[in-house]
DNA sequence: TGTTCATTTTGTCCTGTACAAAGCGAGGTG
DNA sequence: CACCTCGCTTTGTACAGGACAAAATGAACA
């Protein structure tokens, strides 16, 4: 049952684990971790173990922990996962405190993907749909889930692949959700996408299905727009709004230079509104929205309209 | 209106042309080309024309021309990209040569999506799914539109982010058709997913709805599962059939190896199916099925059930 | 017309060095 | 005691230049 999972060359692992070759060069350096084996011509060969406890330090690093520390020590990170608060959670205010509102719901979706039972997975959260209606079943619940699915991955109680399809199931159903409303024709106009790199979909179609049932127009580009395009796209579309989704996995390095070049690039009355787990990291900027939390997408939206 | 724009530097351009850093110095110190300034630091910056033209150079390697002519050569590529038709394009025969069946509709699309007609492309799009039918639709429609909107990137007839709404819309469309599929609960089960890297999202699509179509029991992973966890899910959902998407854009150098470890990890009686635009670089390989085209999807479910 | 072999092309990996931006903590000030 | 400033440490990312193997090409040959 248990193949000898195949060792992976750096190449494999930068893509498996997101971080650079460089960085996994400089860690191997200055932490004697990874220790990777060499091939018969003295190119790195990762044990999958260590390709694991890797993809692991990254999505800790990702919720606020040291690489010095993550990296150096060993098996004591077990015990900061059993933590599961992260560091960060005291970003604005004590908002998130109620995580566990949809408790048993989630212990039912993890268990139904631990059984890889997808039809009654497919049917348990269209229900929670039916019954919370959309915009609740966003908010309280697909936010939640998505939080403890992470978790339960870090815990070792899930797969990766359990995850995905997890995710895969959310986005159907988000979807579908999103094409039985009718197009508003109504302003604000806003333009929904990602930076080159950035693939975190679920969040911004969790905030397109949040504006579309507000009755704004939605014109989603997909993920990974470059920024000049994206310029060009708001003018073409007349955006009123330009809407960015970054992950807690995107490099903070390269977030606060970029979403400066973006604000500069775009029209001075066109809107940018940032979102995602990566968006508690950037600095207040002037011309620039920054939405922690789902519901502060709705309120951006009703105070736009205020203002006009 | 045309704001001067910034230059990037080395990772920016990596990840707007999915060309490595390692890469793009060889280039330079090999063919001359690009040749970025240097910012104070030493560090180059990337003017915009060239990463422009790095794009593009990108695409026409991923449809067969050699870095050697294009990356050395200047402007004669002009010449080369009015020939739409590729080297590539005799792949295993003449089947592919119906392309301009769908040409009125062809020019539609792209005229709609020029004038950022969003209204309009939706409705063009499901009408034509509605007279045509799912399975006539994505075959001899969405394939050739795929290729179309491609070509006019490069001929410079449309811009990146007109691209990507046209992705967007059909992606919309097909999850649309497919949520109003009933689950079949029929064999075979087929596992779709991509490899890291690969973000191939639309043949995928294409492929679930085909199959779901002819009652095939789908079951979506998103993209860019590795490899061992790809394995772990065939076991799990005792899948008949795993299929992959490779666009054109996969590293070459990579795709063979990678697909034979994933034949020698995957259970030897779960089927492997390759399909997109690189599986044509694939040589053939026991137990592995290459579908270069989508009619190839459509025979290979066929004939796996004549076998049972 | 098709197959084999030598040569060129090309992507990727290596080592070792360097530096700036972000994070952290000590110390001073209201 | 809270808050701000400043210097030190941490950390990601960039550079040069060399190396090599797999893929592509074209020439020689059957």
């Amino acid at each position: 049952m248990n193949t000898p999972r195949p060792p992976l060359n750096i190449g494999s692992v930068e893509r498996d684990t997101g971080l650079g070759k460089d960085t996994l060069r400089a860690w191997e350096r200055r932490y004697g971790f990874p220790t990777p084996d060499r091939d018969e011509h003295g190119e790195r060969l990762y044990p999958a173990e260590q390709v694991d406890r890797l993809r692991l330090i990254k999505r800790l690093i990702d919720l606020g922990y040291r690489p010095g520390k993550l990296v150096g020590a060993g098996e004591e990170e077990l015990a900061l996962l059993g933590a599961q608060s992260m560091p960060v959670a005291a970003t604005t205010d004590g908002e998130e405190i109620a995580p566990q509102k949809a408790a048993p719901l989630i212990e039912r979706v993890l268990g139904e993907l631990r059984e890889h039972d997808l039809p009654a997975l497919q049917q348990t959260l269209s229900q929670a749909l039916l019954r919370e209606g959309l915009q609740r079943f966003v908010i309280d619940t697909v936010g939640p889930l998505n939080i403890a699915v992470g978790e339960a991955w870090m815990r070792g109680e899930i797969e990766v692949f359990e995850e995905h399809l997890y995710t895969e199931q959310i986005t159907t159903l988000l979807r579908q959700a999103l094409a039985g409303l009718a197009p508003s024709g109504q302003p604000p106009r806003v333009l929904l996408t990602t930076v080159p790199d950035e693939l975190h979909t679920l969040g911004l179609l969790m905030v397109q299905a949040l504006l579309a049932l507000e009755g704004a127009s939605c014109i989603p580009l997909g993920t990974q727009l470059p920024l000049f395009d994206l310029r060009q796209a708001a003018i073409a579309h007349r955006a009123d709004i330009v809407a960015l989704s970054f992950s807690a996995a995107f490099p903070t390095r390269q977030l606060q230079p970029l979403v400066g070049k973006l604000r500069e690039l775009l029209p001075p009355e066109v809107e940018l509104w940032i979102g995602g787990g990566g968006c508690t990291r950037l600095r207040p900027l002037a011309g620039l929205r920054i939405l922690p939390t789902l519901e502060g997408a709705l309120s951006a939206l009703e105070e736009w309209r205020q203002r006009r």
